[in-house]
Order: C-alpha cells, then sequence, then structure tokens
DNA sequence: TGCAGGATGTGA
DNA sequence: CACATCCTGCAA
C-alpha cells in the first residue's frame, strides 16, 4: 500500500514531484542506524531549464536525472559539498528535484555528530547539510527510492496547498526568475526565510 | 547582521 | 572559467 503511493508519487511530473515531495520523509537505513527528516524544501530542474544540470546534453554527472523515476542523483558542488535530488518520472529525459531541506526526526545524535554541531536547526537546513547529516555519499548515485535503503515515507497528514509557498530558486544564475522551489510557510527548518 | 573569501570536481 | 554551497572571520 505505501508502495502504490510511492508509485503515484514518482508518477508525477518533476514540477508537480517537487511540490507533492513536500511532507514525506526521507529515510536512510544505514550500518550505523537510521536516519529521517521531514522534506520541508524543494527545486524542481527541468529539461528546457538553464540552470538545470542536464539542460544541454547527457553527461557522465548528470546521467542519473535521464534514469527511471526516483533515481538519486548525488553531485558533488564547489568540489567540496555533495546534493542529492531525485529522477523525476519519464527516463530518458533529464529532470530532477533538489532536497533542499529536511526537520530531522529519527537519527538525530547522529547527524550532530556528522554536522559538528548541537542546533537542531542547523542540522539539514540546507542541501548539502542534509547530504552531511545523513551521511550520503556518491555510492548512492544511481540508486533508486523504490529499490534501496534510501527510501521515501509518505506523511501522515496531507500537506494543503496553502501551507505550500512557491518562489524563485536560491543560488542560481541562470533561470532565475521561474518559480520552481517549494517550502512548507510554517517549517523553521528551511535553508533561508 | 552581513558579506567577502576560500575550498576545488565537472563540463562549457 | 562558471557553478543548484557552506563556513569562517572581520566590520559595523
Amino acid at each position: 500500500m505505501l508502495m502504490k503511493e510511492l508509485e503515484e508519487l514518482l508518477n508525477l511530473d518533476t514540477l508537480s514531484l517537487s511540490k507533492a515531495l513536500l511532507g514525506w520523509q526521507l529515510r536512510l537505513i544505514s550500518l550505523e542506524g537510521i536516519y529521517e527528516g521531514i522534506i520541508v524544501e524543494t527545486e524542481a530542474y527541468l529539461q528546457d531549464d538553464p540552470a538545470c544540470h542536464a539542460y544541454r546534453k547527457k553527461t557522465t554527472r548528470n546521467a542519473p536525472m535521464f534514469g527511471s523515476e526516483g533515481t538519486i542523483y548525488v553531485y558533488q558542488i564547489y568540489g567540496m559539498h555533495y546534493c542529492v535530488n531525485i529522477s523525476g518520472n519519464k527516463e530518458g529525459v533529464g529532470e530532477a528535484v533538489l532536497i533542499r531541506a529536511l526537520e530531522p526526526t529519527k537519527g538525530i545524535d547522529l547527524m550532530k555528530k556528522r554536522r559538528n554541531t548541537d542546533s537542531i536547526r542547523n542540522l539539514c537546513s540546507g542541501p548539502a547539510k542534509l547530504v552531511q547529516a545523513f551521511g550520503i555519499n556518491k555510492e548512492m548515485n544511481f540508486w533508486n527510492v523504490k529499490t534501496h535503503d534510501l527510501t521515501l515515507i509518505a506523511p501522515s497528514a496531507t500537506i494543503d496547498e496553502e501551507q505550500i509557498v512557491t518562489t524563485t530558486r536560491i543560488g542560481i544564475t541562470q533561470g532565475v526568475e521561474l518559480p520552481y522551489r517549494f517550502y512548507l510557510k510554517n517549517s523553521r527548518y528551511i535553508s533561508k526565510k
């Protein structure tokens, strides 16, 4: 039954998926334990979008974006940080949703250790922060949330349209006007105000 | 509270 | 050379 919900989620187009992911939990089961956090902020990167890594063509780096729905795309940014994305619904189309912030729910002590901070609000309030907090790494590139230990758990309560803010994306220099960033209005765990 | 600067892989 | 980031340090 959960599988069915996940299938439905991943069959959405990338923009809808980006919005629909809010409230879902990202879960990683590792040797150390379970990490979980509620997705509170996402950004969509589409095919005809100049900020998208796959805007021009398929390359070694962006290949997971072209994978089947639910494919994990982990990339290194500025040579030192990593970010995690979930590929959208059409295999062969280079689109994905960037997970930008989580509200930590499980594995908080482990996250504090990895992030070297005691501030819960600072654990996962940024795309590279949450990757570090979970210990997500390049080995998980090309994983799929349907079949691997980095998965999505459905929200316990439905998310109202009213709770979602739609705005422009952060940290990009192209496609700055596109309203492809979504976050939960009342969350204290988003990357920026 | 705000911003400049640095670390550095990937691809234009 | 630009870039989907984060942290530190220093100025107000």
